[in-house]
DNA sequence: CGCGTGGTTGACACAGATCAACCAGAGTGG
DNA sequence: CCACTCTGGTTGATCTGTGTCAACCACGCG
């Protein structure tokens, strides 16, 4: 899993493919907080797994740049995404011993990794950091309820409506959305077909709702409409 | 909300509708591991809510006996149920303020309920149970992780064999299965409708994988099949 | 320039939803 | 003890949203 290329952490290595968000609330134990843990820096290319479903969760990752989605697969190759994680996002975090879910880069993604006994053995001493640990996986939690509302009560309009919301508040620069995932991903992640999700963009684009300049370069005209589709 | 029936906390109202099972591995800072957090019981009756959507989360609870389905709710009706909780099971346990999701007793229902604060202040002193809270979270994690995956992905065969599985796993005594919710509850947990629900079940008892005596009693014939359904 | 990957669009199929009728068992009251 | 009712469950007929299959398009890259 490390044979990835290292690199020394320097403090603008921040900046990367995409705009570096201010950094969560959640993730203030990562790094800044605890110059200790400052971590490691490492690359992975478009497509790369960064760890797989049921190793053992011994590091815990951060999004510095790039964007990475992590994913239960069956074995007929249908496959769900769970989550994106954009620049700022912490995720890899586990409780028990292994992983979930399999995690890979969507892009070219630059990491910070800490190990996650260095993050415990901080928690110990540290009740601040121990309830940081908490409320990152209370908030994956809180994201995963949402999420199976979409999933098992939602229509295909809600769903790309509440997916277009969702990355405008998490990577819109300048008015503009740069989706780094193709539609099948967005298809895995909505629980439809890459068809379908075309389909309702050109759809809300029809509308008037958003542009679309280029498949992923996509400026919403009217949030208050999407808000209205979302429920 | 506490306006309920209060009742002495005696050693055996643990029997209740339903069998005990033996205490989860997270539920170990609660009562047992700590007299000090013996916490106070309450009842609710059928379809009562015990907590609702954004209340603040100041109680964490665990059933005694009964049955308790936690939920989302849109405006037009659409439900999301996104656990069944059954004796053992602790829930309502939160990082942050509020309550993400709505409790109610599916049948007449005892709780065991212990304030949050005095959980946290105990985590202070003693990393075991900061521990205990985080593996808390991080089991509902892990379950609405798997959940996605059948609401994004599973057919109706696929999604109700799960669902008995779930069940028998957590409920089967003397190789019977007692569900104490309807076929609505059912269908929405699974993202299903109540109708195709109940033709999935028949359909299994024709083809032998499992026997319906009366609506809500199971037995399962070839637990082998419905794995293999579940994938 | 040609090729490959990702995206769009159309025609059609189908799983599951919807609508509706009917059924079974549990209370309830005469 | 039997009608009556009510709630929950089953089953059938039909509809529809989304999936599937397939053709085509557009851009980026060697």
């Amino acid at each position: 899993m490390l044979s990835r290329t290292m690199i020394a952490p320097t403090p603008d290595m921040r900046t990367g493919l995409l705009p570096t968000l201010p950094p969560k609330a959640d993730s203030r134990f990562f790094s800044t907080a605890h110059p200790g843990l400052l971590g490691t820096l490492a690359s992975y290319g478009k497509d790369e797994e960064i760890y797989g479903d049921d190793e053992p969760a011994d590091y815990v990752y951060e999004v510095v740049s790039g964007a990475v989605r992590t994913c239960k697969l069956l074995d007929d190759g249908r496959r769900q995404i769970g989550a994106f994680h954009l620049p700022g996002d912490v995720f890899g975090l586990e409780s028990g011993p292994a992983h979930r879910l399999t995690a890979d880069a969507i892009v070219d993604t630059t990491v910070r990794l800490v190990r996650r006994r260095s993050l415990e053995a901080a928690a110990q001493g540290d009740v601040r950091i121990a309830n940081a640990l908490w409320a990152t996986t209370a908030r994956d939690l809180r994201h995963a309820e949402d999420h199976m509302l979409l999933l098992g009560r939602k229509t295909a309009k809600e769903r790309v409506a509440a997916f277009l919301l969702e990355m405008d508040r998490r990577l819109t620069v300048a008015g503009m959305l740069d989706l780094p995932m193709c539609r099948r991903d967005i298809g895995d992640y909505l629980g439809l077909t890459l068809e379908t999700v075309s389909r309702v963009l050109s759809q809300l684009q029809q509308e008037g709702v958003l542009g679309l300049s280029g498949a992923r370069h996509i400026v919403l005209r009217n949030r208050q409409r999407l808000h209205g589709m979302n429920i």
